[in-house]
DNA sequence: CGGGATCCTTGAAGATACTG
DNA sequence: CAGTATCTTCAAGGATCCCG
């Protein structure tokens, strides 16, 4: 149950040296949350409950195949809960499980820092870019 | 100069609702962290300077050409500096700056928190798996 | 209203070969 | 040693149509 019995990607060649189990779980989850649309949806989750088509008017501009996926991923990750109304017309809530209000506290201290530094990256990047040319 | 006259990118529709500078700049932040190699990368370098194939041995199963892009992109946002010795042969040293430690301290944050909830994670995963099928 | 199914475009990433 | 240059593959994301 715990064998950790991953299907081995087809590796050739030696075992990588960060392939543990601790390493995979941390990109994991950082490649969930560097796609395009589930720390924004966490975000808004994070202000309350919502429906479906408030969700799609508040991120603004996701299609909604991709937040029915962003939404079915986090719901597989426990993060969020998705309650079936089964009324005409259909409605469907969606809100953060506490283990997805308590993935707003590191995330947010990322954005923090992110928010912090925006000014020092983009001077870090004109200087780059204007030195390359 | 900090107009923030960006190039609009082709948006048909109303503007993002978070669309907003502070937004990009985490989304941006985010996404780079998110992709495969910048995480591991930046850890690594968080234990000292390093030379190219020195990481590349690190990492284990990059490909030079990744491991160029992640260095550079890295480099482009001032995380990192990159050192060239004119040698025969060459040699390149990297070293994260104190921009690129800084940063390191929330994305460690969110590797423990990644840490703490693997087995979480993974169970409502498995639960979710299997009343799906 | 809340999706599912399908097709298509694009960029990230990998493989390989070559070079100062 | 530390890259650059190409070619190829693959999955994320977007567009569109359909349905209970």
């Amino acid at each position: 149950m715990l064998t950790l019995s991953h299907p081995a990607k087809t590796n050739r060649g030696p075992a990588l040296k960060h392939d543990s189990p601790d390493c995979r779980a941390v990109s994991d989850v950082l490649a969930r949350l560097g796609d395009k649309w589930t720390v924004l949806v966490v975000e808004i989750l994070g202000r309350g409950p919502a429906r479906f088509n408030e969700l799609r008017r508040e991120v603004g501009s996701i299609s909604q195949k991709m937040l029915t996926t962003t939404l079915r991923q986090l719901e597989r990750d426990g993060m969020v809960t998705r309650t079936v109304y089964p009324t005409i017309p259909p409605r469907v809530d969606y809100e953060l499980t506490e283990l997805g209000r308590e993935l707003l506290v590191p995330v947010r201290a990322l954005g923090e820092w992110a928010r912090a530094n925006m000014a020092t990256i983009e001077e870090a990047r004109q200087r780059y870019d204007a030195q390359a040319a």
